[in-house]
RNA sequence: GGGCCGGUAGCUCAGGUGGUUAGAGCGCACGCCUGAUAAGCGUGAGGUCGCAAGUUCAACUCUUGCUCGGCCCA
């Protein structure tokens, strides 16, 4: 027996510098440091200049806190279109913005100002709001480095802010379109109001305490009614706020509640509900009996009668106080309220619509408007009939049992029980600790119901009757008319795709139920609604001229343009300022960002973003945010378009669900199963999350944690070992090298032909935004199709064949392909190891992220005949694995197959990795040892080799070359 | 409390219009290889398709109720 030779070294092995650990954290870094030194996201724009457009329009997050779980979804999503996009040879630019004003920011910035111990109210609004501006920039900034980190590429040098002079002026210019086209009323409603600090409180500024308040119990004489006997009786309600008695203007009952008719004692009857009857027996002494009354006594013979709610419907009764006339005396209708329960009281709730919600809603519905009677300070009016000029409502004497109200009741014979005993929580302001009530106050709104007279008058059915190419019907009057608010959005929502679909049913439900939209809010950090109301006719002024200095103002200097002190200024000549009330109102920060399109898409700053001159219709291609914004941003941009423009902002609104923990609960501080998006970042780099985030399936709610980015990360090794083979497989391949397609074996025409495949499935998978099949598709093709079956298979070509055999020629030419293919598709997902592959092979090279998408060769295969030999391939593997366990083969290469007789033809050992394929007679797949001996360099065993260790015919060739001196 | 949405193996996901033993990848277990080596290959075990009724010859797929979870309102 000869010696053994080691013929490693004669064999080809894939070499490579690329590390098989990632080591993300710390390369990433680097990556993103070099992208920015050569400007990555100024060379797209050139590289994509004059080319088809797509504009993903930036719904701009809250400039405030660290980025979240939830952020770095949304933008990962974004960047994943635009760079799919921009992939596919489109001039894609993204322009990321920032929601700068409101409310929150005003609280933070208050709260640094109470540590200080300094008072909001004494500094001056512009000092404030510079320093409201510049806690925005703060996190603005941090948020910004937090987002490249993520590998999101976009012009983060020149970033939208909503706060910006210009965009501060274009949402003045929309508000102010609004005026012009009458689309602004001022209206009522009630907000929360704290008399102390004499201002409007956010729900979130509001806290809730226990108190003792006084209950008062109130009779209504009923005046008519469709139940005869109920005139004179009195109907009976309970309150805790006995300062909202002078403000009554309606009763409210349960339709299905059951109330009871009954007479006293002291002779006068009730009406009350039947739950609540022995309650106020308890509090009123005014039981049938003159003594307390127990549950078993016999009510029935002091019974008048027993109703349901709704048989109340038209029943009207009258003030206590209607001695005093005028509004005092008018009658009092009884309404029916969903809102009335039977827990407490009595059932009847008496209806002030200054100083409720149900109460104005309810009151509203029918007709009744608030009468606006306590001040700011909590007083009544100075003219108010009774009580005029005193309190505040809010101070408890008042509302005693013998104080003002209270007293003049019981004068009146109304008052039916008093006492300051009742305990329950009420809502105090966050700052003052004062308590708070409802109020009504004047607000700015925008009617939905109003017809949009400005607008081209074409219906619905018009305009799809002009899509199918049909006339109008001239004798159809409603052809003529323009669409109010609410039908132009529900109209732009029928245009508009949504991903998914589902979106559409969900902001066409909230917009055709929806309210008028508020716009105005009693706050300082905002843009102002820039309105002169004329004092006399209670009309807002509409000048153009006026309008235009207003404008060029606040370009100019921001929204401290708009003060008394410029009010002249604005008005010029034609109008004077004393004549006005200048509205010191500021604008819901939805309005503000409902703004964002006009000036990112229109204003000319990004040039890149203005539609052409000749384009009509939407101006973005695409917003794409989380679902909570069918209410939030996609309405008020759509409800700001319509209005302004006749249509939708956008072509297609995306929408993706909520990130939730590993067990499918929300995430929240106080759970403390919050994940942060930097500390994965840190621990396992921003291609991890990337790649989680577009594996999940975007359009449900979804969950992250500890397992599942382990699941990630082994996803993430398993496709970065399949590129790291391609380097190394392809080392020192050059264009020489490669052979046509024509002229390749069978199975590299297959393997093109699935490549084929996949090209197709990734760009549906774009046009659907389906990025979940997207990664799916690209890992699974690695996985099965590359690194379990043909990588595997050409392990021996690759290591032994000669370099210049065509078929290993066909093999690396179609690594290459593949290559080429591959680190294009995962560009967009794994955008850092993307850019590490590509300059691994190409050092020095430009960036990955300025290709376009591959060019694959259109290769067909013969599906079926392949589905069969893959078929076949599963079934000798089985057939290998009992002879593997007994020891019998080890390595594929050693077993001798056969297979049945009628198997398809072709190279089955090879394609088996086996020793050899026999055809046997049955339909049974058998295994058997090889016999022949094993080649000392290629491992296969062969009947040609002499002897175990000795070389096949192949390798002899090979080797020999090797070791003749060219 | 109301509107809308969802609950398929340990994980991430597939499962047109109801129809044979519910699939994939990963993970896991076991094994092979030791020339992709903190890698590669193979085999295997995992699911009463949230629960309960109903419609049907037949339901993961349709209906209703319940439950758990989510978003938005109140």
């Amino acid at each position: 027996m000869t010696e053994q030779r080691d013929y490693r070294s004669t064999v080809f092995l894939p070499k490579t510098d690329f590390p098989m650990k990632a080591g993300l954290p710390q390369k990433e870094p680097g990556i993103l440091a070099r992208w920015q030194e050569q400007d990555i996201y100024a060379k797209t724009r050139e590289a994509r200049a004059g080319r088809e457009k797509f504009v993903l329009h930036d719904g701009p997050p809250y400039a405030n806190g660290d980025m979240h779980i939830g952020h770095a979804l949304n933008h990962i999503l974004k960047d994943m279109v635009v760079r799919t996009q921009t992939l596919l040879g489109k001039n894609a630019p993204y322009v990321p913005g920032w929601d700068c004003h409101g409310l929150p920011i005003e609280w933070k910035v208050e709260e640094e100002y109470r540590k200080k111990k300094k008072n909001k109210d004494e500094v001056p609004a512009e000092e404030f709001r510079a320093e409201c501006r510049a806690y925005a920039q703060n996190w603005v900034n941090v948020q910004r480095e937090q987002l490249k980190r993520l590998g999101v590429n976009g012009d983060w040098d020149k970033p939208y802010l909503t706060m910006d002079f210009q965009a501060e002026a274009t949402i003045v210019t929309e508000l102010l379109k609004f005026a012009e086209h009458d689309m602004l009323y001022r209206g009522a409603k009630p907000v929360m109001w704290s008399p102390v600090e004499k201002t409007a409180l956010a729900e979130a500024e509001v806290e809730y305490e226990d108190i003792v308040s006084t209950q008062i119990d109130v009779a209504f004489e009923i005046t008519e009614s469709a139940i005869p006997e109920l005139v004179g009786a009195y109907a009976v309600i309970w309150t805790t706020t006995p300062w909202t008695i002078p403000t009554n203007q309606a009763l409210a009952y349960g339709p299905e509640v059951e109330y009871h008719h009954y007479r006293a004692h002291d002779g006068r009857r009730f009406l009350i509900a039947v739950p609540l009857l022995e309650a106020f027996f308890t509090r009123s002494g005014l039981g049938p009996v003159a003594e307390s009354v127990t549950g078993e006594a016999d009510l029935s013979e002091y019974a008048l009668g027993t109703y349901r709610g709704a048989e109340l419907a038209g029943t009207l009764a009258r003030h206590p106080m209607h001695a005093l006339g005028g509004f005092f005396a008018e009658p009092r209708p009884l309404l029916a309220g969903d809102f009335v329960t039977t827990e407490s009281g009595t059932g009847l709730v008496h209806m002030a619509p200054d100083h409720g919600e149900d109460d104005f809603l309810l009151c509203k519905a029918n007709g009744i408007g608030p009468k606006f009677v306590v001040e700011a300070d909590g007083k009544y009016r100075e003219d108010w009939g009774w009580l005029g000029g005193q309190g505040s409502v809010i101070n408890p004497k008042f509302n005693a049992p013998d104080g003002p109200i209270c007293s003049a009741l019981a004068e009146a014979g109304a008052l039916l029980a008093a006492s300051a005993d009742y305990k329950h929580s009420y809502p105090h302001s966050w700052r003052s600790k004062a308590k708070v009530i409802f109020r009504c106050t004047p607000q700015w709104f925008v009617p939905m119901d109003k017809v949009l007279g400005h607008l081209p008058s074409k219906t619905r059915a018009e305009r799809r009757w002009e899509g199918e190419g049909g006339a109008i019907d001239p004798q159809d009057e409603t052809a003529e008319a323009s669409p109010t608010l609410r039908q132009a959005a529900l109209d732009a929502i029928a245009e508009t795709r949504f991903v998914p679909e589902k979106g559409r049913n969900r902001i066409g439900a909230m917009v055709e139920g929806r309210p008028d939209w508020v716009l105005s809010r009693q706050r300082a950090w905002g843009v102002p609604i820039t309105l002169f109301v004329n004092r006399k006719s209670g009309e807002y002024l509409v000048d153009a001229e006026v309008n235009a200095r207003i404008i060029a103002a606040i370009r100019e200097i921001g929204v401290d343009a708009w003060s008394d002190a410029r009010a002249q200024e604005y008005l010029g000549d034609s109008y004077s300022a004393d004549d006005y009330e200048r509205v010191v109102d500021i604008l819901d920060v939805w309005f503000d960002s409902g703004s964002t399109h006009a000036f990112v898409l229109e204003s000319g700053r990004w040039p890149e973003l203005v539609p052409a001159e000749d384009h009509t219709g939407p101006t973005a291609d695409l917003y794409l945010e989380g679902s909570d914004q069918h209410r939030g941003w996609f309405q008020s941009s759509l409800l700001e378009s319509c209005a302004t423009r006749g249509h939708a902002p956008y072509k297609a609104v995306l929408t993706h669900g909520f990130t939730m923990d590993a067990k499918g609960f929300k995430m929240s501080k106080s759970l403390g199963n919050t994940i942060s998006p930097i500390k994965v970042m840190e621990t396992n780099g921003a291609d991890i999350i990337r790649l989680w985030a577009l594996s999940v399936d975007y359009t449900e709610d979804h969950r992250i944690g500890d397992e599942i980015l382990k699941g990630v990360a082994d996803q993430y090794r398993k496709l970065r070992n399949t590129m790291r083979y391609l380097l190394g497989a392809l080392d020192g391949f050059s264009d020489e090298e490669t052979l046509p397609v024509a002229e390749m074996p069978e199975l590299e025409r297959y393997v093109l032909s699935l490549l084929a495949g996949v090209d197709a499935t990734l760009r549906q998978a774009v046009a659907d935004f389906d990025f979940n099949t997207y990664v799916r598709t690209l890992l699974d093709f690695c996985n099965e199709d590359l690194s379990a079956f043909f990588f595997d298979i050409r392990k021996d070509c690759l290591y032994c064949d000669a370099p210049s055999d065509p078929k290993r020629r066909a093999y690396r030419t179609v690594l290459d392909t593949l290559f080429h293919a591959l680190v294009r598709y995962a560009a967009p997902v794994t955008v850092f190891t993307a850019e590490e592959v590509w300059q691994s092979r190409f050092p020095g090279s430009e960036s990955v992220h300025l290709l376009e998408w591959p060019e694959v060769p259109a290769v067909e295969a013969d599906a079926a005949r392949w589905a069969e030999l893959r078929a076949l391939r599963v079934k000798v593997t089985e057939a290998i694995e009992p002879l593997r366990r007994e020891k019998i083969v080890g390595s594929s290469l050693a077993a001798t197959v056969t297979v049945p007789a009628n198997a398809p033809e072709g190279d089955l050992a090879e394609l088996f990795i086996t020793a050899k394929v026999e055809r046997g007679q049955g339909d049974e797949v058998t295994v058997s040892p090889s016999s022949d001996h094993k080649c000392g360099r290629c491992w296969r065993h062969l009947p040609e080799v002499s002897e175990d260790g000795a070389l096949c015919e192949r390798c002899d060739d090979v080797v020999g070359a090797l070791e003749t001196p060219a």
